[in-house]
DNA sequence: AACTGTGGCGTACCTC
DNA sequence: GAGGTACGCCACAGTT
């Protein structure tokens, strides 16, 4: 043991300090796991799936994959890679200070790395350490010591996949005990065709597309996965703690990819086989046990035997829970193929997904699957995108028969495993290429959010080109803060621009858009970190428009280059070959998932350049890229009426035309990319359009007769479901209308169907559940401190009358009521509480936004004084 | 002291 | 990430 200075005796912190202290960093540490797995000196190519730090040997293990026979193969790193983390201390300064007394500390080296904000080169000392969490996570740890330290906040696993240039998702495989990138075949003249339309692009771009071509190209196994759903014996009001896991495990299911679909059944006490439901396939097989313990022994040696454990919430309960009760009930370690994480359960040997945390993330509902599930739960998912939900329980679990409960919780395995499978697997094929774009492992996809994906993507460019990564303070002090105000306050710096739409009715609409405006002004533009308020005099002319910030002309810009890179291979080639019915059905459906993956990284790019979060963060880009967005629009509706065509509206990135012709539109997309080289495309033509003349607030009505809705709150998702019901009622009268002469016969149809429905609610014969608004808790009731909004009222009366407790994301439904309080929920009202008055001010508000456009007087319907000539009509 | 009118603000949801 | 809309809450001012 080393001996150091009497103030550095280093005193082991107590469990609470420690545990407190590491949550706000990312280092994890994994539970270690007593069961060996083979590790061959020779393997045929293997897919990397994980590279994790195993604690027990002090070294990175990678994960692979072997397609020839299933199996999982572990490589442990034998290239004495260890951890570290840079300072700008000498070598012989480190060596006198109190880290070299650090009991971690293993040594310390030069190094030169290019510094990106100073557009030059640097010495800086490299110090080693014998584990990760000597480098940082501990409050003594050698980071904590250091007066400043880089590059000491990455991971060791991912730190390990930059050094030794690792792509999780491809192929590698082991010759004579190392670890070689194993060759592999992608179409060589698809390669070309793509790089030919980078024709005229900088070097930069072209070595970069050559870089990561085959990651787009090389092909994906199908990897063998099996799905694990359990169920806990709960008694009446209380659920299962996974920490504690003292309710009996009754039953678990098991389905596989390869065909096994398997129940494992607790034996209990006065409980009925029942008979066989529909519901249950019938090549189930159940096996009955009488003992927990053999049950969950069996259910544990089916998981070694996969390379892929799938779960649906698997971290927080299914997993977690097996892993707890194991113990409990004296199964031993090395019997147990789980490990804790942090935040996660990992398997032994192969890889737990976990799809809640998966379909959770925001950018994959939103940018990948068009948010056609609202919820992340597995019934909402399931049934959006199966089209099979969960089957609907009337009794307790503790009360199902045999036959019931088998079928209960096969149905939650079996659609866990088909979110993997539909589609020719569209779900692992993306994960997968997320990994290969982000280089982390298929655990970390599945778990980490958009920002992470990015952030790691682009240190391991940094790690390959030898670039320093400069921590966030560095940034913030070489390029500032944001020098806009945003219209919006509390906001960082300003966005886009929104044109105020005339009201009224326009026939014949076309609605241009510029293909990823953000992404393409990062990459015509140069924006990056370093390239941003550059240290070069010489630069200082090539400013932002309508800012003092200047970008480099001297260097191109990391990330200005990558998502540059990914943008153009979305746009060029795999976006229309997805869309090219003659290719291949395998060919197309993988070039998709090429387009949604990089769509999900476009889309992120330009928000992470504006989270302060994000260790990257640089609001100079961030305000550089809407300003230059702003600039990109205005000239581009300059130029439109410079052609003689009126611009209705424009958001951001789009731009509506009013009945031009051909060849304006012709005219306006060849000026943009001559001017601008970057792609205007037609995005939709209108039949008409109708403008309440709010901003993001329209109707549009194509060819075709179908509805396009956006902002109107009629669609919104919480307005109650009888205003919803008029309100599509109308629209659908709106898309019969062919031309302008249609819309008085519209028009009557319409007053028709509001008078119907106003009556209804004058008369209350509508019920309870159609007048609801359906609000979600934002947060717990006890954090709205500031005001007390409506659905917070009903949700606390509600909390009165029922023993569960309302917390954030619980929907309350509650309607408006006569009286004090003015809401109650749904649960408590009655239908002659309700206030009418109130919804005839929905109805109006609802209808003003379509039908004030198309010339009918509200007031005149809704309007006190005018009621009775409004019925007298008829 | 109890009402009423107003404007800023908080919250939810949506658009790009 | 910023820009919007709807709507109720709440404080405050100026009555009644």
């Amino acid at each position: 043991m080393s001996v150091g200075g009497l103030d550095e005796r280093v005193e082991e912190p107590s469990e609470e300090e420690e545990e407190e202290f590491r949550e706000s960093f990312e280092e994890e540490e994994l539970e270690v796991v007593p069961i060996s797995v083979e590790e061959p000196k020779n393997t045929g190519p293997c897919v990397l799936l994980a590279v994790i730090y195993d604690g027990s040997v002090g070294k990175a293990l990678c994960k692979l994959y072997d397609p020839s026979n299933g199996k999982i193969y572990y490589w442990h790193d034998n290239t004495g890679h260890m951890p570290y983390c840079l300072t700008d201390l000498t070598p012989e300064q480190v060596k006198r200070h109190a880290v070299a007394a650090h009991k971690g500390f293993r040594g310390v080296y030069e190094v030169e790395k290019y510094d990106p904000l100073r557009d030059r080169v640097l010495k800086f000392s490299k110090i080693v350490a014998s584990d990760p969490l000597s480098i940082g996570g501990r409050k003594r740890s050698i980071r904590e010591i250091l007066p400043k330290a880089w590059e000491d906040r990455i991971p060791y696993n991912n730190c390990y996949i930059y050094d030794s240039g690792l792509i999780p998702g491809l192929y590698y495989m082991v010759v004579d005990g190392d670890l070689k990138p194993a060759p592999m075949e992608f179409p060589r003249d698809v390669a070309s065709e793509i790089l030919k339309f980078f024709n005229g692009e900088p070097k930069e771009v072209l070595d970069c597309v050559k870089d990561w071509l085959p990651l787009f190209l090389i092909p994906v196994p199908d990897i063998p996965r099996l799905a694990i759903d359990i169920e806990v014996l709960s008694t009446a009001n209380r659920i299962p703690e996974p920490s504690k896991a003292e309710d009996q495990v009754i039953c678990i299911s098991c389905v596989s990819s390869n065909g096994l679909k398997r129940v494992f059944m607790l034996k209990r006490e006065g409980i009925d086989e029942g008979v066989k439901p529909k519901t249950l396939p019938e090549d189930v097989e159940i096996r009955f046990f009488e003992d927990e313990g053999e049950m969950l022994r069996e259910v544990f040696k089916l998981i070694t035997s996969y390379p892929i454990i799938v779960t649906f919430n698997g971290d927080d309960f299914d997993l977690n829970y097996l892993r707890h009760r194991a113990t409990n009930i004296g199964i031993k370690r090395e019997e147990i193929p789980l490990a804790m994480g942090r935040n996660y359960v990992d398997v032994v040997p192969g890889v737990h997904i976990d799809l809640y945390k998966f379909f959770s993330n925001r950018s994959i509902q939103v940018y990948a699957f068009g948010n056609r599930y609202k919820d992340a739960t597995l019934d909402a998912v399931a049934t959006s995108l199966l089209g099979v939900g969960k089957i609907t329980l009337d009794k307790l679990i503790s009360d199902l028969s045999y036959y019931d409960l088998a079928a209960y919780c096969f149905r939650d395995a079996e659609i866990t495993l088909n979110l993997t499978s539909f589609n020719d697997g569209i779900v692992m094929k993306l994960i997968m290429l997320l990994m290969r774009i982000s280089k982390l492992s298929m655990g970390d996809v599945v778990r980490r959010g958009v920002s992470v994906w990015i952030r790691n993507m682009l240190y391991y460019e940094h790690r390959r080109r030898n670039y320093l990564i400069p921590s966030k303070e560095d940034i913030i002090a070489a390029k500032g803060v944001s020098v806009t105000r945003a219209l919006i306050k509390g906001k960082k710096y300003m966005g886009a621009i929104v044109i105020e739409p005339k009201p009224g009715i326009y026939f014949n609409v076309t609605v241009l858009d510029f293909a990823s405006l953000y992404p393409s002004v990062l990459y015509r533009w140069n924006l990056s970190y370093e390239t941003i308020n550059c240290p070069h005099e010489e630069c200082r002319g090539n400013r932002v428009p309508e800012l003092p910030h200047w970008i480099c002309t001297k260097r191109r810009g990391l990330s200005s280059t990558i998502i540059g890179m990914l943008r153009n291979m979305r746009v060029y080639w795999f976006k229309p070959k997805a869309k090219d019915k003659s290719l291949d059905p395998t060919v197309r459906t993988w070039y998709s998932v090429v387009e949604q993956g990089l769509k999900v990284f476009l889309n992120a790019s330009y928000g992470v350049m504006g989270d302060e979060n994000f260790p990257l963060y640089c609001p100079p880009v961030a305000e550089s890229i809407t300003a230059i967005g702003r600039y990109v629009i205005s000239k581009t509706i300059e130029k439109a009426k410079a052609l003689g065509v009126d611009v209705l509206y424009g958001d951001t990135d789009s731009i509506f035309l009013y009945q031009p012709t051909q060849d304006q539109v012709k005219r306006l997309i060849d000026w943009s990319i001559g001017e601008f080289k970057i792609d205007l495309d037609v995005d939709k033509v209108y039949r008409y359009v109708t403008f309440s003349g709010l901003k993001k607030n329209y109707l549009g009505v194509f060819n075709d007769g179908s509805v396009d809705i956006k902002g109107l709150v009629g669609k919104k998702r919480n307005t109650p479901e009888f205003l919803k019901k008029l309100f599509m009622d109308v629209v659908e009268i709106l898309g019969k209308v062919q031309s302008p002469r249609d819309f008085e016969e519209a028009k009557l149809k319409i007053r028709s169907v509001v008078r119907d429905y106003y009556v209804k609610l004058k008369c209350r014969e509508l019920n309870l559940d159609d007048l609801a608004f359906r609000v979600k808790l934002s947060r717990d009731l006890d954090h709205y401190v500031k005001t007390t909004p409506q659905h917070v009222k009903a949700a606390k009366l509600l909390e009165k009358f029922q023993s569960r407790k309302l917390g954030a994301g619980d929907i309350i439904s509650y309607v408006k009521v006569k009286g004090d309080m003015g809401v109650k929920p749904i649960q408590l009202a009655r239908i002659d509480e309700v206030d009418v008055d109130k919804y005839v001010g929905h109805m109006e508000t609802t209808l003003r936004q379509i039908l004030e456009a198309i010339g009918i007087n509200l007031d005149e319907i809704f309007g006190v004084r005018s009621l009775d000539k409004f019925f007298s009509k008829k």
